[in-house]
RNA sequence: GGGCGCUUAGCUCAGUUGGUUCAGAGCACUUGGUUUACACCCAAGGGGUCGGGGGUUCGAAUCCCUCAGCGCCCACCA
């Protein structure tokens, strides 16, 4: 079958992804293969593609293909992530769109129209990712709120709660006044802010004296429940004991001693509001103080707030500042650059508050975690995320998993009474009635008396089981598919959830299969655009991959992604390296072209350049594969790229098929044909991972293939033997044939005007290639001599010499010049040389190897330096 | 404030344990080209005192120190 003219990508695409479908060559079973797994990362499930997909699940694709190739039962299970927090988001600010506010909604309805939206939307991402060539197995498609990925959350989490590790706690949590909802710390974003620095005075009970705090926040003096210096500093000794009193309030609070204090900053006086301020809260429990929040629910103060009852928080500071300076207790004001939290999505400034969350003790579990990245076990790539990882997991937080939103996995805690204590912690209700009675010794309680606690779970409590919920293994641990597939091969994700959710899969692993998650952690970078923005939806400047996949195909798009993403570094990523893709995936087709093109003439024998050239590409075709494996086993995807580009470019297009291309419409001999089709057969195995979809076109075109002879489930080429020899001669004729080209432009000979070439042999050459030198330089006789020629040009490549005759007057001046410049590099050179020998701690300190490297150096200026002179001498 | 990392050609990056081929690749650039598979092409070129300075060594892009610039992660000094 013969291709002709362009490539018409989107129609191959289609048609390719849909037989791949058909034949179900993407899905997995159990069987005596080696498994080789990956689990998505799962996309938030009403997410659509961003750059970042593009390139984490280019790569992962790769992976999985090479593994197919490779021969192992390869499977790559796909699947989307709730997102609790961003969905619910999205889901409110559509529904205010409407003009429906959440708060007048009842859970159930509120959930109902969130289920509605990811019924519409979800999914999206994961149709987006099958244009992307995506070899998923979407049989085993899952979402972390399928039943049974839900059960598998509830039993963990009561679990863990039995085993004592998940524990409620009184603590302070970051709280939007806007959304009024409690945030997580990572959906803080901490902003700089000029601020101001107010020091204001404090009496001292039953004394004219008075002190200095430096407070940011003068509002929340009705708060303040003491004053805190440190105990090493002299300045205060005479405040040890006494009491301070606030003014406007009036209220005497105590001055206590800490060493937290910074003597340096400030006055070196604290003022404490433990009810808001993290680090007051510390100080206040350790010192048990009294907790007073001036704070509402929308940041406007309450009753303690005395007169300024009702107003915002900020309208309060102003007015306060100036009440205080009236009254004489503004010392001063400074300007300071403080860091202010605020929401990600209202961009309220965050408000501290205590509150009731569930926490899960880490410590404990960190440690096998830590471990298995420190021993290796669970190979970082690259490895400088190590050092990250174990400083975050040596100071690993207990980690608040409670969050006040309702679309997630509601936390499975049950109150019966009105105490603190008062719940039970079961997977059901019925068993929480059940345990409710138990702990009551109340047989009359009923399912009417529970109330379950209304948090939801933090989305990645239900994330860092994935790769053991997808194959249930969670609920059945000694399921079939768990014992196969676990623990999976490769993970390739940001390093931004190295934490969030790496960290802690490999705890949630080790905990509930005594194993590691994966093996192999592939960091990706960061998309970012030319200016080395990261790219964002905010920020306008993230091309839409459905439109690049339309403009370059996504063959083109993965082999621009992939030109360079280093594991590790960001990705500047620039339209120009689709181009680069879409061109390459061009210059594949124009060469299958040119192959599957050519008649077949039974009788003609094959030449002599055919054969050596074809013996010379399986050599380089061999080098490759052992680079390649190199490559891959690093992790290297981008060279493996780069390996597999230059193989197809350069020596099959570049040199392979102009060595062996017949004459314009001659036919070519039977033997090359075969050969040729061979190798263009590996060729497309090893470029198969990258460009999945030109490759299987190709594939097909070259003969009628049954479903089970599919490109996509083929055989990795082996490696075997590589002909070093062969490769060096090629590499020489190479040099000649270079050296040909450069006279042809120097002399302006066009290429249809054919050269002779005669041969000076100084050391003993190989003549094999001597069939391919006259074809590629369009050589008419090539003779080999014994002495030097006259009045021609002449090269060099080692110690041959090349003489080519050529018609008209030569310019001996010109011919003079560069030898002479020739000849003055070269002495040089032997000169640093012969320096570097005669230095005797070189020749007694450095390895023989080196020596002998050197000494041939030395030989080969020597004897060039020798047919330079001579040259010359024939010149002049 | 603490920790980690980076700085090599105009751009994006390789450079394994210091020593053949160590100063490289791809792109971009310059020049030339109807060499009928491909101008998404072919060929030939130019381009870097490896961020600055110092040290160790026979020998440093590579190891050490120091300075400068950049990036990331962690941390709410009121």
């Amino acid at each position: 079958m013969a291709l002709s003219g362009k490539y018409d990508a989107k129609s191959v695409e289609k048609k390719w992804y849909n037989y791949w479908m058909d034949n179900n060559y993407f899905h997995s079973e159990v069987d005596e293969r080696e498994a080789y797994t990956i689990v998505i990362p799962p996309p938030n499930v009403t997410g659509v593609l961003h750059m970042g997909h593009m390139l984490n699940n280019t790569i992962q694709d790769v992976l999985i293909r090479r593994a197919r190739l490779n021969g192992y039962n390869a499977c790559w299970v796909p699947g989307t992530d709730h997102a609790s927090i961003a969905t619910e988001a999205k889901v409110v600010a559509k529904l205010k769109e409407e003009g429906i506010d959440k708060n007048d909604l009842t859970r159930e309805e509120f959930l109902e129209h969130a289920w509605e939206w990811t019924h519409k939307h979800g999914g999206i991402i994961l149709e987006q990712l099958k244009k992307l060539g995506a070899s998923c197995d979407w049989q085993r498609t899952a979402f972390t709120m399928d039943d049974n990925l839900s059960a598998s959350v509830l039993k963990v989490f009561v679990d863990l709660y039995n085993k004592g590790l998940i524990y409620r706690g009184y603590r302070m949590v970051n709280w939007d006044p806007e959304a009024k909802t409690t945030l997580s710390d990572e959906e803080v974003i901490y902003e700089e802010k000029q601020g101001n620095l107010y020091y204001l005075t404090y009496k001292i009970e039953g004394s004219k004296d008075t002190l200095t705090i430096a407070t940011t926040r003068p509002e929340t003096i009705m708060g303040d429940t003491a004053i805190c210096i440190n105990p090493n500093d002299e300045r205060f000794t005479h405040l040890k004991g006494k009491k301070a009193i606030i003014p406007i309030v009036n209220r005497s609070i105590a001055i206590i001693e800490d060493e937290y204090v910074d003597m340096e900053f400030g006055t070196g006086c604290l003022k404490v509001t433990p009810a808001h301020d993290p680090n007051d809260k510390t100080l206040g429990d350790k010192h048990q103080l009294e907790v007073i929040d001036i704070f509402n629910d929308d940041a406007t103060l309450n009753s303690f707030g005395m007169h300024y009852e009702g107003k915002d928080r900020f309208v309060v500071r102003k007015e306060i500042v100036k009440e205080l300076e009236s009254i004489g207790a503004l010392e001063k004001t400074e300007t300071h650059l403080n860091k202010v939290g605020t929401s990600e999505r209202t961009k309220a400034v965050i408000e501290p508050k205590l509150s009731d969350q569930w926490f899960l003790k880490m410590k404990d579990l960190a440690k096998p975690a830590l471990d298995a990245v420190l021993d290796k076990d669970v190979h970082l790539v690259p490895e400088k995320f190590i050092n990250t990882y174990r400083y975050w997991m040596e100071n690993v937080r207990d980690w608040n998993i409670s969050r006040q939103l309702w679309w997630g996995h509601q936390i499975p805690a049950y109150f019966y009474g009105d105490g603190k204590e008062d719940f039970v912690v079961a997977e059901s209700r019925e068993e929480a009635l059940v345990l409710a009675k138990e702990k009551m010794g109340n047989t009359s309680l009923t399912d009417m008396d529970l109330r379950q606690d209304p948090d939801a779970l933090d989305t990645w409590f239900s994330s860092w089981l994935w790769p053991m919920s997808v194959f249930n293994g969670i609920l059945e641990p000694d399921n079939k598919e768990i014992k196969y597939y676990y623990p999976t091969n490769d993970l390739v994700t940001a390093p931004e959830i190295l934490f969030f959710w790496v960290a802690r899969m490999i705890i949630a692993g080790y905990e509930y299969r005594g194993e590691k998650p994966f093996t192999n952690v592939y960091l990706t970078g960061i998309v970012r655009d030319k200016q080395r923005r990261k790219m964002s939806k905010s920020l306008g400047n993230s091309p839409d991959p459905l439109d690049l996949i339309d403009q370059y195909g996504a063959d083109g798009i993965r082999v621009g992604m992939l030109l360079s993403s280093p594991a590790g570094n960001d990705l500047m990523f620039d339209e120009d390296l689709c181009k680069q893709g879409s061109a390459f995936v061009n210059k594949i087709f124009n060469a299958s072209k040119l192959v599957l093109g050519w008649d077949i003439d039974q009788n003609i024998s094959q030449p002599e350049a055919s054969a050596i050239a074809i013996d010379w590409y399986r050599s380089k075709f061999q080098k490759a594969l052992v680079e390649l494996e190199n490559n891959y086993t690093k992790y290297r995807i981008s060279d493996a790229l780069m390996t597999t580009y230059k193989l197809i470019w350069d020596d099959f297009c570049g040199w392979l098929l102009e060595m062996i291309k017949p004459a314009y419409q001659s036919p070519i001999d039977i033997k090359t044909y075969q050969d040729v089709i061979a190798i263009l057969e590996d060729n497309l195995k090893i470029l198969h991972p990258f460009v999945p979809f030109i490759s299987e076109e190709i594939w097909q075109q070259i003969t009628d293939r049954k479903p089970e002879e599919a490109l996509i489930i083929s055989k990795w080429p082996l490696i075997t033997s590589i002909n070093e020899d062969v490769v060096k001669k090629f590499e020489l004729a190479a040099d000649v044939i270079s050296g040909i080209r450069t006279i042809r432009k120097e002399k302006n000979i066009a290429f249809k005007e054919t050269i002779e070439l005669s041969v000076l042999n100084n050391e003993s050459t190989d003549t094999s290639f001597d069939p391919v030198i006259s074809k590629l330089g369009n050589i008419s006789s090539l003779r080999y001599v014994s002495k030097k020629m006259e009045g021609v040009i002449s090269f060099r490549v080692k110690s041959n010499e090349y003489f080519v005759p050529i018609s008209g007057t030569i310019n001996v001046e010109e011919e003079i010049k560069k030898l002479t410049d020739e000849l003055t590099y070269t002495e040089g050179f032997l000169k640093s040389v012969q320096k570097k020998l005669q230095n005797e701690r070189f020749v007694n300190n450095a390895p023989e190897q080196v020596i002998a490297n050197e000494r041939k150096k030395e030989a080969d200026a020597m004897a060039k330096i020798t047919t330079l002179k001579s040259s010359l001498d024939n010149l002049k």
